[in-house]
DNA sequence: ACTTCCTATGTTAACGCTAACATTCCTTCT
DNA sequence: AGAAGGAATGTTAGCGTTAACATAGGAAGT
């Protein structure tokens, strides 16, 4: 079906400049000493005939693919979105390609896409929050010659890991509220599955009491799960004066509650949320909330991994801390 | 500097099995007439082994690379996003990867970007909003075996195209705002280097009777671009009773700048958008404007590559419809 | 002049796989 | 029994490139 047209090939160029193939990737590489005469013709004759390396025929033999693989849970997630977008630029800025994998939040497909990987070759991998299993993680990555997880520990060997300090943000927040005068706190945490939201409940109960019952959990934060929860939690709580959630959307389904429950905000209560979406400084009040620039979240993470790739000492670990952005919500 | 464990290659697999390589591959690829008894011995090794196939060899000799190339200006851009998750679900579901280039609006690098695809021989590429120009670009698509044209029409051979019917969206937009009693509309125009902005203020010239007079111009569509456009028109034509925005964005802005003005929305005049952007209905009053399902359009764009690809007779031009979403900013 | 030692280039084989052709060994038919 | 034909498997070569080794030719030293 497939109809490729014919590629001009080393053995023409070498044939039309009247070398041999090898002296022509010689040029090509600027490897090995060459006649400045001898290169100019060559070069002349890879002009003219608009020659090309072949890439996939260069992978098979030399060490490199020039690929790099990306693997997240969902593209269409701007948080995601935008960390590849980074680690496209840098790839791109070391000449590599990224092969996109949208996992879908689906363990079985994310196993299926890193053999893929494998078999296609890449130099590394990135791996933004893995929903696999701690014991299948490791011998999976170690098929790469580099790797780096995003948001996830491992023991597997040779990786690198890139934390984004999701409980040290929520300390800062909860410290936030309780230097405005916020005497008693709670929380509308995320789903079990992932690793922040797990780290931002950790970062409440170490920063607060732990009191279980000022916390409620949604399976996924939206507006509206975000609005239901904190009408639960405020008709178990009525005296609460500080809201933390585990993300804006739920943040402001949480203010919209509170104001149907009669509470102003941040007069009667503040509310907090995670991530700085675009809509966060869009409503009113305007939300206090936790930021990381993720475009260069996502160079950061490229960069380690090309270090790793480059043969450099990468930095094993590296934790980022999120900023923290005051609003009207929570002065 | 990149040690790649040593892979487990037909080679192997046809020694252990006592078969010749050839053999090997052809149970792997179901391929001729095999003796069950023989078939079932290899698998074995293989499952032993732990044999996977190494696609780069494959793609050298056979045909197929099973990498597809995605070209978009800007993936952070959820609508990009949206859409490359489609285009990654059905390149899945035909065994391909797809390797995902961001240009950043640069015609430049959009042209390394092909020629590296090329030399890395995918066996198709989806050009999303291209920014080259019309005597580069044929010459840029011919290498690739097929090649898939969104948003951007084109001389070039075997190149499909999908189209959002962006003129005629606007056409609807106004004719439903006239249904709604409107008679003085106003509109925002988006960027002049943009296809889409240039389709959505010929529908505006060609719905309404066009004075230019009735249009602002902005660069780049922003909340604060918007309104600040709208105050320049409204300043220009007090007596406008109904605005339409090159997007949601725009829209929102220009929401601001009527409220400011002293004209109440909808009731002194209607705003409208485009691209149904999330904030779009958590805005007050929620605005009215033009939907597409980004990830069905992805999917559809993929399809059709894909029936290229596989030689079916895939669907030249393909006009893509928005969907009318009546809100409260203009009901 | 002869060895030595670079510089510039050539030759061969290999990367892992599959297309194309070749061979072997049955079965079936006359 | 011998021919014919198909099923199962093997052999060879090539995809485009580069690593590794081989060779030719010239300059320099003795």
């Amino acid at each position: 079906m497939i109809r490729r047209r014919r590629r001009v090939t080393i053995a023409d160029v070498a044939e039309v400049a009247n070398v041999s193939a090898m002296t022509v990737s010689r040029v090509i590489n600027n490897k090995d000493a060459i006649k400045p005469e001898t290169r100019q013709r060559v070069m002349k004759v890879i002009d003219e005939l608009d020659y090309a390396p072949n890439h996939i025929a260069r992978s098979l033999t030399g060490s490199r693919s020039y690929t790099i693989g990306v693997i997240v849970v969902d593209i269409a997630n701007p948080f995601f979105a935008e960390i590849t977008a980074g680690i496209e630029t840098v790839a791109w800025q070391h000449h590599y390609n990224v092969i996109l994998c949208n996992t879908q939040e689906d363990p079985r497909r994310e196993r299926q896409v890193m053999r893929m990987l494998e078999a296609k070759q890449v130099d590394g991998v990135i791996v933004c929050s893995t929903r696999l299993a701690d014991d299948d993680l490791p011998r999976l990555l170690e098929m790469f010659p580099a790797c780096l997880l995003f948001n996830r520990e491992t023991t597997a060997k040779d990786a690198n890991v890139v934390m984004l300090a999701d409980a040290a943000g929520i300390v800062r927040l909860v410290e936030h509220l309780e230097a405005g005068g916020r005497r008693r706190l709670g929380m509308i945490a995320g789903g079990s599955r992932s690793h922040s939201a797990q780290a931002r409940l950790d970062g409440f109960r170490s920063a607060t009491n732990g009191d279980d019952a000022l916390i409620e959990h949604i399976e996924t934060a939206h507006i509206h799960t975000g609005f239901r929860a904190a009408q639960t939690l405020l008709a178990r709580q009525p005296d609460l004066d500080g809201l933390v959630c585990h993300n804006d959307l739920a943040a402001v389904g949480a203010m919209q509650a509170c104001m149907t429950h009669g509470k102003s905000v941040p007069g009667d209560i503040a509310v907090v949320g995670c991530d700085d979406i675009p809509l966060a400084s869009l409503i009113s009040p305007k939300l206090t909330t936790l930021r990381v620039d993720r475009r260069v979240l996502g160079e950061l993470i490229a960069r380690n991994l090309f270090a790793h790739i480059d043969g450099e000492q990468p930095t094993r670990r590296q934790v980022i801390r999120h900023q923290l952005v005051i609003r009207d919500s929570a002065p």
